[in-house]
RNA sequence: GCUGCUGUAGCUCAGAGGUAGAGCACUCCCUUGGUAAGGGAGAGGUCGAGAGUUCAAUUCUCUCCAGCAGCACCA
């Protein structure tokens, strides 16, 4: 065997033969390493402890100290683990795929019986029976007809279809955990006793297409969740909590800021409380957008099919258009309109009265446009994704050279607004040409380059997301992440010289001859209501003072101070405060936590010692220590605090 | 749309083949209480909709509607 040299962390190098693996050079250090260790990094490449190593490389290896590839393997052993226990206790069971995600991993199965949650558990207990057995995990290579012949044997279709979608010439690895095996890149663990057998657990089980088909067969996708310890999983566990105690469809209804109903499926019923953060938030959009060049347009709800034709809407999303038909007594034929689904047509409209001048150009055309979409029903949920909604959307007509400084002082815009309205931290993704696309390659090129060195110009990098494209344009995308660390898509830039296009958008030129103007479209929150939705979920419904609808509750201790309140109350409205009474003959206790739980920002406690002197207690929401302040301090500070971020 | 689950009072939920119950909220009375639930009384439901089985259905079956968790979708 020819030797071949490996170069450890420290920068040292041994020499081994050729065909050593990792266990091999694990052991030749220690023997404890050899027991603690859990796979190898090969050239930075994740290498299973049997695989060979064939040329000189540099190698490390992991043991549980090693965060990333340790949760890796314990999820990607645990796949494997899970299935072999559904196949212990239900042999009929078809085995598909098992790849590791988010905080865990899912298997998708085919069998007729739906999984229980009792099922749940019994394959909770039989992985911890593998667990604890301590099987050895081992791996060979075979041939494709050996392993085509085996499922075929043991009558699994769907591992039969994944070695034939294997390419040629790539080796096709299985893996054992004990008896029990399966076709897999590995790599894994040295035997299932490396699992921690108290750090995982099965969490639910839903539908998922075969290979993500919606064509394929819907099979069931057994999801759980795994971690180096019992500590992180709880930590894990606390965390679903608080997201759940989070869900804007609670706080809706606890705040009562908007409910929905059976006989308007995805649509929002605004209380006053819920409308008031809307309002305010479109009162500030607006603002920023006048601030920024936009002029604000209004356009049609309800349009004949031969624009969406025109625009090709029609074509592509009938489907999920309302439509409606019109069928007047004496009218030869039938009118067929759709609600609109997006507000870009009619800003074309808009555009195209008159004649355009470049010099009119970029002409910035925003709309807090409502649009209606028949999404399928399984997507709705709660004000987040619904079929009734309201963008803020605006389109940037202007000419190709124009993209780049539009483009920047889009970023410039937007940035501003996260930044008010509490995102410090969003990133932005440029999604280039896909495979299906008009336009040539010299506009693709010109395009994104300008979208991405606006970024840059802008002061911001980017990552991109290769042929995400749309058909006629690139985009970017600005994701912001929550408080808890999720993260949601709201804005959006996308370049289309398609639309002024297909419906005859043009403007003449300094040469005096007619041109095509391209088009941006661009929007900041997305949609008010799942942007509301966000801001809720984001702050657990302790809204920006600004933005909470109800902003103080001036509560009375006795009844003799009722009078006060009102006063407090008057002064606090005439000062710009949402403010209201409450002198209701209930204990102070009682109101503290009612509108504590209401959310209220700022609860003023009134008895005879404030009427005395003209003072108020102030306690702030979530604070359990109180102030007591002079009136007009307390009205002076309550209302720079109302006043919204770009007025401060 | 697909798979699975769910639908009982405003909210959270219990219940059983013989037409319903709790806590909170609501109304009234007593209580004037100093920072997260003071006490008492009262009112409130076509048990998601329709059909079927049954002497009898809110309970069992089917269809539909809506919601929830995923999948697919998201111009």
């Amino acid at each position: 065997m020819a030797p071949i040299s490996l170069t450890f962390p420290d920068g040292n190098s041994r020499s081994f033969d050729a065909g050593v693996t990792p266990a091999d050079v694990a052991a030749s250090i220690s023997n404890s390493l050899a027991k603690k260790a859990i796979s190898a990094s090969v050239n930075g490449q994740h290498w299973d402890l049997q695989w060979p190593i064939n040329e000189d490389a540099s190698i490390a290896i992991n043991t549980m100290q090693d965060d990333a590839p340790a949760l890796e393997l314990i999820r990607h052993d645990l796949a494997h683990i899970m299935a072999r226990a559904v196949q212990e206790l239900w042999p009929d069971v078809k085995v598909t795929i098992g790849p590791v995600r988010d905080n865990g991993w899912f298997y998708d199965f085919d069998r007729e019986e739906p999984f229980t949650p009792e099922d749940l558990g019994a394959i909770e207990a039989k992985m911890k029976e593998i667990i604890n057995a301590r099987e050895p995990v081992k791996t060979e290579i075979w041939g494709r007809d050996e392993a085509i012949d085996y499922y075929n044997a043991r009558n699994e279709p769907f591992k039969v279809e994944l070695v034939n979608r294997i390419p040629e010439g790539e080796p096709l690895r299985m893996y054992w955990h004990g008896d029990w095996q399966d076709l897999c890149r590995g790599p894994h663990l040295q035997h299932t006793g490396q699992v921690p057998a108290d750090a995982f657990k099965l969490t639910h089980v839903a539908g998922a297409y075969w290979l993500g088909d919606n064509t394929r067969p819907m099979l069931q996708r057994i999801y759980g969740v795994a971690f180096k310890n019992r500590k992180d999983l709880k930590a894990w566990e606390t965390m679903m909590e608080e997201a759940a105690k989070r869900d804007h469809r609670k706080l809706g209804r606890e705040m009562d800021l908007f409910h929905m109903q059976e006989e308007a499926p995805g649509q929002v019923f605004w209380h006053a409380n819920g409308w008031k953060i809307y309002t305010t938030l479109q009162d500030y959009m607006r603002r920023q957008q006048e601030r920024d060049g936009y002029v604000e347009v209004n356009t049609p709800q309800v349009i004949d099919r031969k624009l969406w034709e025109a625009s090709g809407h029609w074509d592509k999303y009938q489907e999920n258009m309302f439509i409606v038909e019109v069928d007047e007594e004496h009218a030869r034929e039938k009118t067929v309109n759709a609600l609109k689904p997006m507000n870009c047509p009619g800003h074309v409209q808009v555009f195209n009265q008159g004649l355009k001048s470049y010099r009119d150009l970029p002409l910035r055309i925003a709309e807090f446009g409502s649009c209606n979409r028949y999404e399928p029903s399984g997507a709705l949920h709660g004000i987040m994704r619904v079929r009734g909604f309201t963008q803020d959307d605006g389109h940037i007509f202007c000419t190709e050279e124009q993209i780049g400084s539009e483009t920047k002082k889009f970023i410039a815009f937007l940035a501003k607004i996260y930044d008010d309205l509490g995102f410090k931290d969003w990133t932005i993704k440029l999604s280039t040409r896909p495979e299906k696309r008009i336009g040539s390659d010299e506009t693709w090129d010109k395009l994104e380059k300008s979208l991405g060195d606006a970024c840059h110009a802008a002061g911001y990098d980017f990552e991109v997301l290769e042929g995400e494209g749309a058909f006629y344009g690139p985009k970017l995308e600005f994701t912001l992440t929550d408080a808890i660390g999720r993260t949601w898509q709201c804005g959006t830039l996308q370049v289309d010289s398609n639309l002024p296009e297909r419906l005859g958008a043009s403007y003449i030129g300094p040469d005096g001859a007619k041109h095509r103007p391209v088009m941006l479209h661009r929007a900041t929150l997305g949609s008010f209501e799942r942007f509301i939705g966000i801001l809720i979920e984001n702050s657990a419904g302790h809204l920006p003072f600004w933005l909470a609808p109800r902003q103080v509750v001036v509560a009375s201790i006795v009844s003799e101070a009722d009078e006060y309140v009102n006063e407090v109350v008057a002064a606090l409205k005439a000062a710009g405060v949402r403010a209201e009474a409450d002198i209701r003959n209930e204990k102070i206790n009682y109101k503290v936590r009612e509108h504590s739980l209401g959310k209220v920002p700022v609860i003023l406690a009134v008895g005879a010692r404030e009427v005395e002197e003209k003072t108020v207690t102030l306690r702030r929401l979530g604070q359990k220590q109180t102030a007591v302040k002079a009136l007009n301090e307390v009205v002076a500070e309550l209302s720079k605090d109302a006043t919204p971020p770009d007025l401060a």
